[in-house]
DNA sequence: AGTGCTTGTCAAGGGTCTGTATAGGGTATC
DNA sequence: GATACCCTATACAGACCCTTGACAAGCACT
């Protein structure tokens, strides 16, 4: 995490930039414009690189920014380069408390440094379906009302269509997306969505409670590769394995999602995607569940 | 949206193009000269585009043109400006033909020609909305499937909560927004949020098949000036009136949509807005309803 | 000369942003 | 255990910004 070993304590930085500690203090915890490590006893510990951002952020100052923008330039800069495969401490829970008090446009900003600071399929993957799932937990219970979960799953499903813009473009694999019906959890799909195109293929999503007919009609009208249905609760493809699935022999069929169990792919005949956006989106691509066997166009 | 990633405050940018803020707000609201983003507290940033319209604009004016010319001609000057009155001939019929054929990349294409010649809210009410209650009705009659009518609501409800954003950022008054319970018809509701915040409202968004008691709670915590409710059947306002709403006398209910009717209004001692987006917004910042008797609480 | 529009400026009343300060208490080191 | 340094939490003041509404000078046109 860091590079160099030199690490000094919050006076120091001070003294070497010039800037009260207060100040330090008061940079880190509005803006996260520092990220020292601590000591046993609770002590900041800050790296050349704490040290730099520093320098910077006065310098922006200086140029006339405010502070809340110049410290948000100096993240944007310094983690351009870096996107990672971890979710910043705290991203979450800032997100989560945003999302709660309907705070617009804290939701967003956190999102922001989400989604600038991973890389998308972790931004997805280990932030917002967690938090979309915890929300969802909290909501059973009481904890939550309707109207957050409202919000929230408005906020970011706004946020997943506009990173899914685009996401039929190109020349590879056709899928199409949809609930199955009565599923009205379209969020892990668009997710998915993403995730699959991210490796490749042309997405042709058709969304919450897709009744199975309008579905298997459009897979076959696209010459669609796959067709991805998910839900939460088994009984709906339980529902949809009744009726059966006319599809061409061409196109695989996949079931996600929380209702997808083993006994109900079998029965659809159905590739089991796990809960992981990626390891799914490779096991599609693949061809089939995991066996060998690919999937070639012919 | 935008590109340049300094954003500074008012009183910075009047300092670099020797304006005085005053100025630059009123260039901002009579000519839309420039386009700052908020911050959440409702302060304007801008970006580097800004300024070299400010410029641009100094230059015209000091060229002896009038204000509004010379504003004219910078946004002009800048492209992608002057949007119309107008919705573009054959547009709607392109975005048309799109959306029923399943050609997202084609969609976008026309949707990003629509916002970028006609003005926000005449592309919303003459175009999106008409294309949507169209796509409804064909549906109605078979004429289109239901993977049709769902990939288009996804792919628009997408361009809209894109637009939308930042809708809750501002110092003006605050709407909660909700469809009624089982109601599920959301983008007539978001386009209206949007013209909303163009005039000055905070949105709060709950979105489809809102419980009354949260929408009600969620309005009293967010001392929300207006709770707009909508729903496309007169029924579910009904339903909505024998509970009653228990807000404080500040809050102004709203309601529209198809199934708000001046019978259930006035059952419901709700405003009534219209299908026109502009107006009704107009009517929600008017305060009580201008054409057809005050709705007065209390 | 009168009327109406344009345009830069101003003020009131109130909110936001940000650097600084304080209280009460803990850590590090000799 | 003395001394210097650091911690969190909270408060605060001044700079800065917001909207609404108004006004007067300048101009065009009657």
């Amino acid at each position: 995490m860091d590079g160099s070993r030199p690490l000094f304590r919050i006076g120091e930085l001070g003294r070497r930039a010039g800037v009260s500690v207060e100040l330090l203090r008061a940079w880190e915890s509005r803006y996260g414009l520092v990220e020292p490590q601590r000591t046993a006893g609770g002590f900041r510990l800050y790296s050349d690189r704490d040290e730099s951002r520093v320098r910077r952020m006065q310098a922006l100052l200086r140029q006339g920014l405010s502070a809340a923008q110049a410290a948000r330039d100096v993240l944007e800069e310094d983690g351009l380069n870096r996107r990672t495969k971890v979710v910043p401490e705290g991203l979450v829970a800032a997100i989560d408390e945003a999302l709660l008090s309907f705070d617009e446009a804290g939701a967003h900003d956190a999102l922001d440094r989400l989604f600038s600071t991973a890389e998308l399929e972790v931004a997805l993957q280990n932030a917002i379906l967690p938090e979309l799932r915890s929300i969802g937990e909290r909501w059973a219970t009481g904890a939550v009302s309707v109207a957050q979960e409202h919000f929230s799953s408005t906020l970011i499903r706004g946020r997943l269509l506009a990173l899914a813009r685009g996401w039929d473009r190109g020349r590879g694999r056709r899928a199409v997306l949809a609930c199955v019906p009565g599923e009205l959890h379209d969020i892990g799909l668009i997710a998915f969505g993403i995730v699959l195109h991210g490796q490749g293929w042309r997405i042709l999503y058709l969304g919450q409670d897709t009744p199975i007919g309008t579905a298997v009609a459009t897979s076959r009208r696209a010459r669609a590769d796959a067709l991805v249905l998910v839900s939460v609760e088994a009984r709906r493809f339980r529902a949809v394995a009744e009726e059966g699935l006319d599809l061409p022999r061409g196109t695989t069929v996949a079931i996600s999602g929380a209702g997808a169990t083993t006994s109900v792919a079998q029965r659809m005949r159905a590739m089991l995607l796990g809960p992981d956006l990626t390891a799914g989106a490779a096991q599609l691509t693949a061809g089939r569940s995991a066996a060998p066997r690919g999937v070639r166009r012919g």
